[in-house]
DNA sequence: CAACGAGTTCTACTTTGTAGAAATCTTGCC
DNA sequence: GGCAAGATTTCTACAAAGTAGAACTCGTTG
């Protein structure tokens, strides 16, 4: 990751999805989740792969599945974001924010 | 690049810094304002292969060096943002902004 | 038990992100 | 003119992030 908490465009978006998803964030749920908000494709292999990286980073932690429930269905996989990873997305929205602080771009209309 | 216009996060801020410097947008020019805006290191190198990849993109166009004014330093290469790099500018703010909306973290204030 | 569906793992590869040294070009100075 | 110095870009090499899609697992159901 080099320098200091770093968060990619992919993981970011990611991280906020299991942010808002809260007690449900897994899988198939966050991709569909980004799917449907960021109105982007995302494989599932995607997701995935940027799970265990957050998870690895440490903004994401596995486990807590929701309130002891031992639901009847499939082995889920439970994700939710740890304290390092809401700084985290804070930090890029305070960067993504400077960044555009003022900033207007001379007008790129779509024609009418 | 694979599906529509996707912007990397350093690409981003590239493309960001080149459109605020506006006719000032040349490689250390913009390196410094990485820095100074972003307070985020960058190296020469990485502006640059970032530079050319947006080229490549077609979301930066090189050249129009300002104002005819043949200056007596040295060759610098100015950069400008096209129309196609302002759109994806918007689309990622956009995206931004729908990932989060509504969405409250639970609060990591800093310990006191 | 075989087909099925919901989920997760794996494999393989392309793009992005980074660092830092090397090469260029100008100008000032001796 | 030759040379050091400063500004700027180019190159080389590699690590990290993004992506795709097939394979694999494990309950459920007919």
């Amino acid at each position: 990751m080099g320098r200091s908490g770093y968060l990619g465009e992919f993981e970011q978006i990611v991280l906020l999805a299991v942010a808002r998803l809260g007690e449900d964030a897994y899988g198939m749920r966050i991709r569909a989740e980004i799917e449907g908000r960021a109105g982007r494709k995302a494989t599932i292999g995607a997701v995935y792969a940027t799970l265990e990286r957050l998870v690895a980073k440490d903004y994401v932690r596995q486990g807590d599945a929701p309130g002891g429930e031992e639901r009847s269905g499939l082995a889920r996989r439970f994700f939710t974001v740890t304290r390092a990873g809401e700084s985290a997305l804070e930090n890029a929205r305070d960067l993504q924010t400077r960044m555009w602080a003022g900033l207007k771009l001379r007008g790129a209309r779509r024609r009418s």
